[in-house]
DNA sequence: CGAACTCACTGACCTAGTCCAGAAGGATGT
DNA sequence: ACATCCTTCTGGACTAGGTCAGTGAGTTCG
């Protein structure tokens, strides 16, 4: 095992991190000064820091600092449960931010994961999520237009899954799901204040109502150290 | 929208891999090379490297150079099918390489996974499976000794579901599984030919038999641009 | 023929800086 | 009270090199 500079700057914070010197959400030193606190030079730090930041131990604001990284949260893409209530049971507190609401045609992407051809009038909400007021998520929904008269009036920050049910007699009794590591699109890493082309979790959740029609589609770009996909075949 | 060095030098390399001038597993010139080319620095083409690395289009050997990656595989953790079937279904080739067998006392890691304590004897078997030639994934499956007798004199290079429900009996009938993007240990980044540290997406998954109880537990470790979990409620 | 050795090539790791754009907080003017 | 400016601090993007260890292909030797 080489001690390298590299592992000694990993060893270090880490060390105080999870000494719990250093606690969720605290801002590390700047790599101006790591490096002289290191005696080396800010590409060696960096480097450090990304490895860091690859395990999933601290993350960074673009422009902003590197922060300590709090506890994943455990995510179920099956459940039907709601965002808030999941966040909640997990003693954090989430917030739901309406980012852009919007009707169109189908774009490529849309069309193929919804199954539909490109003439499709949908509808997309985006929409980003926070936890413990740190933006972790970003969401876009894509729902056929049709299937949802005058939902654009509707209150679009609550759950979706909810609204369909209330309003529309929609029950999500199938979903398909897809989960890759990513990098994100420019408009996502704006809005999770992430640096163009940085790691993200990226699912792509298709929805079906009872009737077996497809509904909705949800591309979900996720922090990758903020988020632990945990599923049971046994609910 | 900006046109720096770094967005040429990626854009001018994913060109011409979707354009198909470079196909699957074919080796990028060296960075010192591409760093003449566009005539830049080395950390300068190896930042547009890594963020393509991260977007999963190209991966590295370690000291070995770059290269360009196939598609993704489509893997499903919840399926009963075995890996090598799964793998030809999608038209590729699997081979899987047994790398040890051991049989110890439960460590904390895997006392907890499997929900024992720590006097338990476990064995572990370690696997490296390749795709077309490439070792994309790292596994380790942890049985609890006590329900696989003599196990370790059978054949383990192909799949132990099967292994399972042959010789003994069982059969999985629940699986619980975690998927999180991780770092790659150093022993799975050896067997890999990752750097050490370098991005892989952990899966822990635990299997019950037919009876509810809990048997064995396995640790996967992917290559993050080989493959795509895809996952249906309706099987 | 097969094992051991050599050596060029590769990315990993490192130094020592510069310039720039966006973020954030404080001072200032109305 | 509330914008606007201004200054400082941050990481992002870049230049121009060097050292080192592991890889792999080719060569040499028994």
């Amino acid at each position: 095992m080489p001690m390298t500079q590299l592992s000694k700057i990993k060893g270090s914070l880490r060390e105080q991190i999870t000494a719990g010197e250093l606690t969720a959400q605290h801002k590390l030193p700047s790599e101006r000064a790591l490096s002289e606190l290191f005696s080396t030079t800010r590409i060696t730090v960096k480097d450090a820091l990304v490895a860091l930041e690859t395990e999933g131990v601290i993350y960074r604001e673009e422009r902003r600092g590197w922060f300590v990284s709090p506890p994943r949260i455990q995510y179920n893409p099956l459940s039907r449960s709601h965002f808030h209530q999941m966040i909640q049971q997990q003693n954090r507190v989430a917030k739901t931010q309406l980012l852009s609401v919007r009707s169109v045609m189908a774009s490529q992407q849309y069309a193929v994961a919804l199954e539909v051809d490109r003439l499709t009038p949908i509808h997309i909400v985006e929409r980003l999520r926070s936890i413990d007021g740190r933006a972790v998520l970003f969401v876009e929904n894509c729902l056929i237009a049709r299937l949802f008269p005058g939902v654009l009036e509707q209150d679009l920050t609550g759950s979706l899954t909810y609204l369909y049910q209330e309003k529309f007699n929609y029950v999500t009794t199938r979903s398909r799901f897809d989960v890759v590591p990513s990098a994100a699109p420019s408009h996502v890493a704006k809005a999770l204040n992430l640096a163009a082309g940085q790691q993200v979790l990226k699912i792509c959740r298709v929805n079906y109502k009872q009737d077996g029609e497809l509904m909705d589609c949800e591309f979900e770009y996720w922090r990758p150290d903020a988020v632990q996909i945990s599923i049971d075949s046994h609910g």
